[in-house]
RNA sequence: GGAGACGUAGUUCAGUUGGUUAGAACGCCGGCCUGUCACGCCGGAGGUCGCGAGUUCAAGUCUCGUCGUCUCCGCCA
């Protein structure tokens, strides 16, 4: 017989009764009624109950395991008695009488929290006690459910023609974007290699080396501070990229990832297989952000043109010195109490807003404050503009354009929550669209990108030399699940020349271009394709499908919110001879010294 | 770098207006128990109330500082 197990704890069914057997793992738990013992074993695959009857030479050594101890038992399956049956466990039709018991690794020291149970404990003990953390049942399971999307991802890409590739870690410290991760040179002192922010260059690359469909499962390494949707350090992206496509290609080929993803591994129902497309400055005015959550509807509608008279100063003062108002419906709540209305205006209130009116059509009547300072023409027009009828209420958001967007849309989503609109059973993709290629930069004046600077600019050349640049658009789009940014991604600039055009109108000139991205500039010369691709967080897209709130729950051994790993004692010091191979002197920050 | 919330037993929490010896559940230790499955019953141990000052006759409770944790802003092309 096998040294530890013949079967694992959730395989045992009613037809392996009488078979001899073997079973290891972990005391789950144990119930002693002085006469019998019932030990749960479990393991990776399940729970089975042991029995343990008083004649046993190993009795008394059962009692005084404790939970969490790794044990192998001998023993024959038997059914259970009818009303013995535990209909809630897989294996609960049979239990194994034990016959042999060996202690494989004992539990010394009283638990840091139990296992058996999913009881909050602090996260710092958790992340201490990993090992024993990852065993609990929810953080099991979210493991797996990681394992299971990495295995989909690659199996749908690979069926669709993609291949995965590696590109470096260690590689060359990039001018724009986040902090980097350092790496010292030995062989060459005073220089440093960079881990990757994302393997944006080499992807294009392999695309200008011929390989058209390009995918990877990829690390990327940022040095900057956490947040609950985002792991200090690095983090996953399901990197791809494809030549000779257009945008709408695209489109289609991460509409046919996506879905799968959420139709195999989650009972979320998918509101449409073909993601709405909605463009950048159209999410700004209906939902005041750019990674707007469309499983509700309530867009905030402009009524800016009919309070140019309004007696409402607040309303007519912006109107007629280019502010906005905008109103947001929120359908049948009308009969809310005031207290409602007061506390939304106070979460206004605490964003930043100076107040938020609101009426309420409520007996076949507008209510609220502010209604007597509107005409009755205002009236109608307002509720024909927003559809408004008896039993909705509207409020008001009056202000400058940028601001007043984004401010109603915080209430748009404190709103949908208050109302109970977000249903956690729904995904709602959406693509955002139609970014602008350059912005400026409201301190400056200057002239910047407002995104990649390699996106290709709708139009191409001719729209770089005609057009306002403030106008003109890019090939860069947005993928956003249920107000989650996934991804973003473009139509890449592959043209030397219209990319040196580009970067004139932000001010850079041709050396600049040649000497931050000197790869990409020296490849575009010898034959590039036209290419573009995406990179969706796979991070956040397993927390969608765990319904975890905090991106630590999906990651096997994350590091904490400051960036330490508290198992490993990651950062720490190192040997003097380390740094000294390395040319690296060490200078303490004052407090530290 | 900034803001907020929180910090009481191994764990989760309660603790009144500042007032006697800081409680409960789970866990742990000991005892009883032959059909439980979150077994049950009896008993016990376990606390510098994060730390440090201050106010007060008296501080877990009020004030200030500090440390820690989480969340948010900045940051994330």
């Amino acid at each position: 017989m096998h040294p530890y197990r013949t079967h694992t704890c959730g395989d045992l069914r009613r037809t392996d009764a009488d078979k001899q057997v073997k079973l290891s793992g972990w005391v789950h738990r144990k119930r002693d009624h002085g006469g019998v013992i019932f030990v749960d074993l479990r393991d990776h695959y399940g729970i089975t109950q042991i029995v343990v009857n008083p004649d046993s030479p190993f009795f008394k050594e059962v009692e005084t395991l404790r939970n969490e101890s790794v044990i192998t038992f001998t023993g024959q399956v038997v059914l259970r008695t009818q009303d013995t049956i535990n209909p809630n466990m897989v294996t609960g039709e049979i239990e194994v009488v034990a016959q042999d018991f060996l202690l494989e690794s004992s539990v010394e020291e009283s638990l840091p929290f139990t296992v058996n149970q999913e009881l909050d404990c602090p996260e710092e003990t958790r992340l201490s006690y990993r090992f024993l953390d990852l065993r609990r049942e929810r953080m099991h399971k979210n493991i797996l459910l990681r394992s299971k999307t990495t295995a989909l991802v690659r199996q749908h890409l690979c069926d669709r023609g993609f291949i995965e590739y590696h590109t470096p870690i260690l590689t060359s410290s990039s001018p724009e974007g986040a902090r980097d991760y350092l790496v010292p040179s030995r062989l060459y002192p005073g220089q440093f290699y960079a881990l990757p922010q994302a393997p944006q260059q080499f992807k294009q690359l392999l695309m200008v080396s011929g390989f058209d469909k390009y995918f990877q499962i990829a690390p990327c390494f940022r040095d900057e501070d956490s947040r609950a949707d985002r792991s200090p350090g690095e983090f996953y992206q399901i990197d791809m990229e494809m030549s000779f496509i257009t945008q709408d290609d695209l489109f289609v080929e991460l509409e046919g990832l996506m879905v799968r993803i959420f139709r195999e591994l989650s009972s979320k129902h998918i509101v449409a297989e073909t993601f709405p497309r909605i463009a950048f400055r159209d999410a700004m005015e209906w939902y005041g952000t750019d990674k707007p959550d469309i499983r509700y509807e309530m867009k905030m509608v402009d009524c800016t043109d009919i309070f140019t008279d309004c007696e409402l100063k607040v309303f007519s003062s912006q109107a007629q010195s280019g502010g906005v108002v905008k109103v947001i419906n929120a359908k049948g709540a009308a009969d809310r109490p005031r207290k409602f209305f007061d506390e939304m205006e106070r979460y206004a209130r605490s964003e930043g807003a100076k107040g938020l009116a609101w009426v309420a059509l409520r007996d076949g009547d507008m209510k609220g404050p502010i209604v007597k300072f509107m005409s009755d023409a205002e009236k109608k027009a307002l509720c024909e503009r927003v559809g408004a009828v008896e039993g909705d209420a509207l409020f008001f958001g009056a202000g400058k354009r940028q601001e007043t967007n984004e401010l109603m849309g915080k209430v748009r989503q404190a709103l949908a929550r208050q109302l109970d609109l977000v249903d956690r059973n729904v995904v709602a993709f959406c693509w955002i669209v139609d970014f602008p290629m350059f912005e400026r930069n409201p301190d400056t004046g200057q002239i910047e990108f407002s995104h990649n600077p390699f996106s290709m600019p709708q139009g191409g050349m001719e729209a770089l030399q005609t057009m306002d640049p403030l106008d003109i658009l890019a090939y860069q789009y947005d993928i956003v699940c249920n107000g989650i940014e996934l991804s973003s991604g473009a139509i890449r600039n592959h043209r030397p020349d219209i990319m040196l055009k580009a970067f004139d109108i932000a001010g850079y000139s041709e050396s600049v271009v040649k000497s931050k991205f000197p790869a990409l500039w020296k490849a575009f010369h010898y034959g590039a394709p036209p290419h573009g691709g995406i990179a969706p967080g796979l991070d956040r897209i397993i927390m969608l499908l765990a319904d975890e709130p905090n991106i630590r729950e999906i990651i096997a051994f994350p590091l904490n919110q400051r960036a330490q790993d508290l198992l490993m004692g990651a950062p720490n010091q190192v040997d003097l001879r380390q740094l000294e191979e390395l040319h690296i002197d060490v200078v303490l920050p004052p407090e530290n010294a």
